[in-house]
Parts: C-alpha cells; sequence; structure tokens
DNA sequence: GCGACAG
DNA sequence: ATCTTGTCGC
C-alpha cells in the first residue's frame, strides 16, 4: 500500500474562484499537439496564454512536468535557441530533439526560426487575457475614498505554499483588536492551486486559500478593514490582490508588501516617531507608500474603500515589535502558515518514512 | 548586456 | 514563496 496523507477542503462561496483556469494542464495538453521536428519556446506559450510575462512561469510549469513520456516538455527551448533544462539530464532532451531530425550546435539550436511553433498556432486559450480583463473590470469598483472612522477590528492574510505539483496554499486569516492589541481568532486553509506565480497575476494564485479563510473569519465577524500581504492599487492594473480582496467582499482593504512590483520610490522622507515614510509614485500619482523601520520596510497601499493616505495613517499605527520586518499584526498569519506548513511537512514525513513515532508526534 | 519581476 | 546550516549582526 502506498503512504497517503489527504487533506480535506471545500471550495470558498465567492464565485470568483470557478473562473480561475488550470495552467498546468491548458500549458501540459497543448505540448501534444506540437508536430515531429518542431519545437516552441517559453515566451510563444507565454505569449499564447495572453502574457509573456507568463514565460518563466511555463518554465516551472516544464520543470515540475511529473509525465514526461505523456507530456514532451523537451519540445519547449527558449527562445534564443538555447535547450534550455530537463529533468531528466539536458543530455536526453538533446537526444530526444535530433532524434525527430532537429540540429543542435553546442546546445543551441541553429534554425530555431523555420522549426517554431508561433503563439498562434499553439493550441492554448488566452486565459491571462481574460483575467487581465477581469482585473481591469473590477479595478473600475475600486473606491479609493476613506472609510468612516478609527478601524479597531482588522483581519490580516497571509499564505505560506507546499510545492508540488500540485502547489498547496497554506491560509491564514487572523481576527485582530487594534485597540487591545491581541489576537481574537485564526482561521486556517489548505488549498491544491493550479495557478503558478506570475507578476501581476497573483491574486489568482493565492485567492481560493485566502477567501477560504477569510470567510470562516467573517462568519465570526465583519472587520473594519483587511490587510493584506500584497500590493492594492500599486500595481499595473491598480488592482492588487488587496484590492481583489476589498471589491469581492466590499469590506475596506490595504495592501502590506514587503517590496515593490510597480512604482517608484519620491525622495522626500518624512519622520513619524521611529518609523520612517515617503511617497511611491505610479505614472504621475501618488498611489501609496513606503515606511521603513531602521533596516526593514514595508510598501503600503489602499485596496478599497480605503484613501491613499488613510492607508498610511494605518500603516504608521501598526505596532512593530523587537527588530522584526513587519508590523505584529501582518506577522502573525505569516507565522501561523509557517508553521502549519511545517507540522504537515512533518507529519507527512513521518507517515511516509517512520510509522512508530506517530504517537509521539502527536502528543 | 543589464535591469525588473507582489508571493 | 520554498530549499537549508551554520553564521553574522544587533
Ligand atoms: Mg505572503
Amino acid at each position: 500500500m502506498v503512504a497517503g496523507l489527504w487533506i480535506c477542503y471545500w471550495f470558498p462561496r465567492l464565485s470568483i474562484v470557478y473562473e480561475i483556469p488550470d495552467l498546468y494542464a491548458i500549458v501540459l495538453k497543448s505540448l501534444k499537439s506540437i508536430p515531429q521536428g518542431k519545437v516552441t519556446t517559453y515566451g510563444e506559450i507565454g505569449k499564447a496564454l495572453g502574457d509573456k510575462i507568463s514565460a518563466r512561469a511555463v518554465g516551472y510549469i516544464m520543470a515540475t512536468n511529473r509525465w514526461p513520456d505523456i507530456y514532451p516538455c523537451y519540445k519547449v527551448v527558449g527562445s534564443d535557441g538555447n535547450i534550455g533544462g530537463y529533468s531528466l539530464g539536458t543530455d536526453l532532451k538533446k537526444r530526444k530533439l535530433r532524434k525527430e531530425g532537429i540540429r543542435i550546435v553546442s546546445g543551441h539550436i541553429e534554425n530555431l526560426e523555420e522549426i517554431v511553433v508561433m503563439s498562434k498556432d499553439l493550441k492554448i486559450p488566452p486565459v491571462l487575457e481574460s483575467l487581465q480583463r477581469l482585473q481591469q473590470y473590477l479595478g473600475e469598483k475600486v473606491d479609493l475614498s476613506n472609510f468612516y472612522g478609527e478601524p479597531r477590528y482588522v483581519v490580516s492574510l497571509d499564505l505560506g505554499y507546499i510545492n508540488g505539483p500540485p502547489d498547496i496554499n497554506i491560509a491564514t486569516a487572523c481576527l485582530f483588536d487594534l485597540e487591545e492589541n491581541k489576537v481574537l481568532s485564526l482561521a486556517i486553509s489548505v488549498v491544491p492551486i493550479f495557478m503558478p506565480y506570475i507578476p501581476t497575476y497573483l491574486a489568482f494564485r493565492e485567492l481560493p486559500a485566502a477567501l477560504l479563510a477569510l470567510e470562516k473569519i467573517l462568519d465570526v465577524r465583519y472587520p473594519d478593514i483587511i490587510a493584506v500581504d500584497g500590493q492594492g492599487i500599486l500595481h499595473p492594473r491598480k488592482f492588487g490582490i488587496a484590492s481583489h480582496i476589498g471589491v469581492i467582499t466590499n469590506i475596506p482593504s490595504i495592501g502590506i508588501a514587503k517590496s515593490i512590483l510597480v512604482g517608484k520610490v519620491i525622495g522626500d522622507w518624512k519622520k513619524y516617531g521611529e518609523l520612517k515614510y515617503a511617497p511611491i509614485d505610479l505614472r504621475g500619482e501618488i498611489c501609496g507608500y513606503v515606511v521603513s523601520k531602521g533596516k526593514h520596510k514595508i510598501i503600503v497601499s489602499p485596496g478599497h474603500r480605503t484613501s491613499v493616505d488613510g492607508a498610511l495613517k494605518i500603516a504608521l499605527s501598526l505596532e512593530w515589535r523587537n527588530n522584526e520586518n513587519e508590523p505584529y499584526v501582518m506577522r502573525i498569519p505569516h507565522i501561523v502558515s509557517t508553521h502549519f506548513r511545517k507540522y504537515l511537512r512533518n507529519l507527512w514525513r513521518l507517515i511516509r518514512d517512520k510509522q512508530t513515532d506517530l504517537t509521539s508526534f502527536i502528543s
């Protein structure tokens, strides 16, 4: 009997989750239609998906292909003609390509333009275009006027990953009382996901697990605001994951990230107690701020029903502990997700390897 | 060739 | 984001 550890889960009620494509299946299945003697590139597949920025994610899907005999990922090479990597060895990739009559000189295909299958000829629907349109459509609903009053109850959201495939998300939603500075509730979700990380499409990777945990917390209490690990409107389409969660729940939200996706810090730092902050410009508009404490920094931007200044004001009010790299309220879901991930990983290793220690592990 | 790319 | 031990800095 093969060892197993199964986590049972259900989908969030919010319907966006059903629109998220299985990029692994789409890309892997498309490889079967590449004719003998032809190849394609990571970039062409990315273009066919609807955004060339996904080229590296395509590489990740190839690298983690568990069925190389069924899905011929050796037919995908670099756009400069370099044949690229192969988990079964680069030599085998060369041999498989040569067997189809493809000429390779020092790891390089000389006549790539003659044998490459272009994006329009790949059997791949432009799913990223649809997701981008969804971001633009929902982005028009973002409200940047500030909600009324001082926030007391906040839900902070963050995730950890177990690498697959399928990758698994562990999301933690933390209901936190800013007045008493204490945790009121935690909700943890474990969800397999079929979207790789693609810059500017992060939400579609993290939304299913994040919403599942968030919905459970909303059964306890609606918070004044949701603080999401990621960007709000500091996004090419002004619709990062914090805005996305804000709009589909219609709850005020802010994004708190550790680095910038787009935009530029404008000089002109100001002091606020132990903190310093400076505005971030996106296409001539101030869309967020960098807030720093010592060597650590966070990037804050409004998500929904919050103003840029309102988001800054909240960020400046959050408590940082010791020399930690982010405010305490954001650190909790991060730590909980990480611990839960390690717990699951250790439990799995135990089931797989050393049955006899199971009782002592659990106690 | 270099830089840029939330998690 | 994760992998992974000891090691460096405050
Ligand atoms: Mg995170």
